[in-house]
DNA sequence: ATGAAAGCGCTAACAG
DNA sequence: CTGTTAGCGCTTTCAT
């Protein structure tokens, strides 16, 4: 199978050229070598070192040492700049002794199962899940520690990080509600659908208790994505319209932008006939016209927060069992007029 | 340091609960028990496998196999959604017997050489490297079957695949001819420029072989966002205006967003005033106002091409050492009109 | 059909 | 200071 591109230099071959004992050059490599060996020798094992390219192997240091140094991070979609400006927050702040990777999902825009999987039987120090679905829950155990992503349901033995949507989404109402709307609409997806249904459901509430609602079936568009939410969008829109909905939210900004889109083809007035809403507040939402009211969920900060309770569970410490972050609403053009 | 979870389950332990040998546990734990073993025998391990929640140790099963299955991805800046999609469209591709993973560099934008260097000590089956620069190429050499995606330079010993920019930037110029523009601005980065010089150098031969050139220095911004092109443009854009400068190419959508923020907020007219287009085609291209005109580099595309490469390279075959993939422009309205 | 044993390449005591 | 030794957990001949 692999080509050999004629086999790496082990520790043996270096010690050998060196003529030391591999337990010198396991110390030197390691830069454990503090006064513990002549610089007489460090010298020649370290041009051996050299001569051979020789890399320490980290597979079978890991195994050596029983301890791992690498934490992974698995999503529904990766190709979601939210997960992107999530991760890049979880790498700024994650201890330099930690490395970061994501795994990438190998069937479109579902949960990857295999990948968790492949993330339980590898050697992890650490493990991210984002918006694991109750049925991905049920099927595993964890084998490192774990930290559950905005999960709708908990598992014992895993901390988790909870998007605490009450603030968004009492701003949002009251937004709404503010501007004159009484009957909203709401865009979710069909698969991984907790997170989404999440944030529908405490809007609802809070709109319920001001007097306006959720009035018509969700949308419920296959992928999330701006075309899937567009080309669906198409046929409901002017139904919507018809039946007195005059504002319309999203589970996710990028199926916001496809709303957007569709009302542009229907000629359809953002945001004078149709009030637009997302959620999540990615970098472009403020740049597409009109540009996106929004609940932000600060991907960034989740990340940093995300990071933080795994430098403590892997390194040592308390680990948190649970935290929350709280959401704002970001106003902007798409949601900009009061209704008549 | 790790908190051990209450350790987990070794082939050792399952073996002893169902009196069996660790060898007879390994070759059903890996499928491999084909006839080999009883029926029965084969129940106990199982449940033994069940009841303890044995997953095979994936750094032990590599060490003693010898064999890799992951391969790795390095980018510049893995937020940017051009490493995105392009990775979706490796993991689509990629043989299901090999697993992905994007590493992710830990110190903002920058080109993470740190993370390189771990890939390179890694286990791995194959690394895909996204526009390396010469100063990284230099500082390593290959421990696996490893592909440059659009390098400056190559590298002995490491596959390529190149961006043939010729097409793009030969329909660009002629786009841009073909409106009445004469004199062209460019918009790059400060750090990783090798990529983004090239697509500026390659532009400019065509334009300059058609009458019209890159006439003002360019616009260099410390990084490649949004706000970085939108902040440095506010300076730049009146001076350009004032020198004649009628279209300005950016060496990425994310600049080319930031000159048409840059342009809305100083009232510059795109684009009756002010032609703008970028490089890489961002879904979300279309959807900014006015959408941008821009040379597609097509990410996933590229991500396909890279994997078959990889399977090829890692599962045997012969490695091409190789490939180029091509451009083309997609003119909106950022450029619609043509000039006075 | 199953087990014993020899590594994979490295690290971490422990001797000397 | 440096080498010897005993594993880490698994796979894989090779006996039985």
């Amino acid at each position: 199978m692999n080509r050999d591109q004629t086999r790496r230099a082990t520790a043996r071959d270096v010690a050998l050229l060196a003529e030391v004992s591999v337990a010198t050059v396991s110390l030197i490599a390691n830069g454990k070598s503090a006064g513990r060996v002549t610089p007489k020798t460090h010298r020649r094992v370290l041009d051996a070192i050299q001569k051979l390219d020789y890399r320490v192997n980290t597979t079978a240091s890991a195994l050596a040492r029983g301890r791992r140094d690498t934490v992974a991070f698995v999503s529904p979609d990766p190709t979601n700049p939210f997960f992107a400006h999530l991760l890049d927050g979880m790498a700024s702040v994650l201890n330099p002794a930690l490395s970061l990777t994501a795994l990438w999902p190998r069937h479109g825009d579902d949960y990857d199962a295999a990948a968790v999987h492949r993330a339980l039987a590898g050697d992890l120090a650490g493990l991210v899940l984002a918006c694991p679905d109750r049925a991905l829950l049920e099927a595993i155990s964890p084998t490192c520690p774990t930290i559950l992503l905005d999960p709708r349901d908990g598992h014992p033995g895993m901390s988790r990080l909870d998007l605490d949507l009450t603030a968004g989404s009492v701003a949002l109402a009251e937004h709404l509600i503010g501007l004159g709307h009484r009957k909203v609409a709401y865009v979710g997806i069909g698969n991984e659908t907790t997170a989404l249904h999440h944030r529908r459901n405490t809007l609802c509430d809070e709109l319920i208790s001001r007097g306006a609602s959720v009035a018509v079936p969700d949308l419920i568009v296959p992928r999330m994505t701006v075309h899937s939410a567009l080309e669906n969008a198409l046929d409901v829109l002017p139904a919507w319209i018809d039946a007195g909905v005059t504002a319309v939210v999203c589970g996710d900004d990028l199926l916001a932008y496809g709303i957007l889109q569709a009302a542009e083809q229907l000629s359809i007035a953002v945001p004078t006939t149709l009030s637009v809403v997302g959620h999540n507040n990615l970098p472009f939402s403020a740049m597409v016209t009109p540009s996106l009211t929004t609940v932000d969920l600060s991907a960034r900060d989740i990340g940093i927060r995300a990071g933080r309770m795994l430098n403590e569970m892997v390194l040592g410490g308390d680990p948190p069992p649970r935290e929350a972050h709280s959401t704002h609403l970001i106003a902007r053009a798409s949601t900009g007029l009061a209704r008549a």
